[in-house]
DNA sequence: TCTTGACTTGGATTGCGTCCATCGTAGGAT
DNA sequence: ATCCTACGATGGACGCAATCCAAGTCAAGA
């Protein structure tokens, strides 16, 4: 974490307290909050931030490679601070939790020359989709769900 | 073509010249288009129709399983006519150009169990990324395409 | 401490999509 | 062939996510 804060500086990163609030509020496992959320939880510890220097933190974050950015459904991009550790997405269809997954081997290799149509490929996203044990269980589904642990 | 029209008016779909136009401008391979691509095509041949009219007759073909809605950026979502083969999407990263390809193999089979954190898997989503040959060769980029074939 | 260019702000704006009240019409009934 | 009516089409208003912009603020090097 603060390592990130760091490195950030290291490359030039002016570190101001709003960049920094953005950048704590995106950290932990299995975190992937919208812009929104996370405007909001920044605005917890910095009520004054506002919503275009979230939107500018988070982009100069993605460009630099520390955050990734998911969109599992059509609505608000997620961000996710997890880039440094290459993984895929396994999405809830019911309360549309997100986890962090890892398929097994290469997963740019299954797809053969004769479908790459001369392209040079160099990236793979995945979303695998399906019930979480909550929304598979009989009864009332779960509540939609952004999948956040880390305390605000 | 008059295929699907036939199968759709077999479930109770009432065809009316915009909803069979909509259908038509979403006929051929490799064909992705935006709702407003599908409008300004739809309009060459039925000026009249709007917009409202073209959501709701892509979200119904969607709704029946005719047509994969696919978001490969953050943009507008486009629709794919060729959702009774399952197949994946490469996206150029210059031009936008997006192909189907089938990988090898099941692509659900490769998440471990240990991966799965007890949901029910059901489906998967694959976007391969990479640079088109027109876009891989020196000198100008290829023109922002939308990688369609069929004449309006 | 001073200076300056990078950063922040919030309101306007754009892009994509949905909603809604009203009008029109496909297609079954006669 | 004509009539009926429920389903579909229309377009303008609306909502949300994201970006843009001009003006004010401030981190950090000198």
């Amino acid at each position: 974490m603060s390592d990130l804060l760091e490195r950030l500086r290291g490359r030039g990163w002016r570190l101001t307290s709003q960049r920094r609030v953005v950048a704590e509020v995106l950290d932990g496992d299995h975190v992937h909050l919208t812009a929104d959320e996370v405007h909001a939880r920044a605005a917890r510890r910095l009520p004054e931030i506002s919503r275009a220097t979230v939107y500018n933190a988070l982009g100069e974050l993605v460009a630099l490679g520390e955050v990734a950015e998911v969109s599992t459904d059509g609505r608000a991009k997620r961000y996710d601070p997890n880039a440094h550790h290459p993984h895929q997405h396994l999405v809830c269809s019911g309360c549309g939790l997100i986890r962090d997954v890892r398929p097994d081997g290469d997963p740019l290799a299954v797809l053969p020359a004769a479908e790459r149509f001369g392209f040079a490929v160099s990236a793979v996203e995945i979303t695998y989709r399906g019930l979480c044990p909550a929304c598979a269980r009989p009864g009332p589904p779960a509540a939609p769900s952004n999948d956040v642990r880390a305390p605000g």
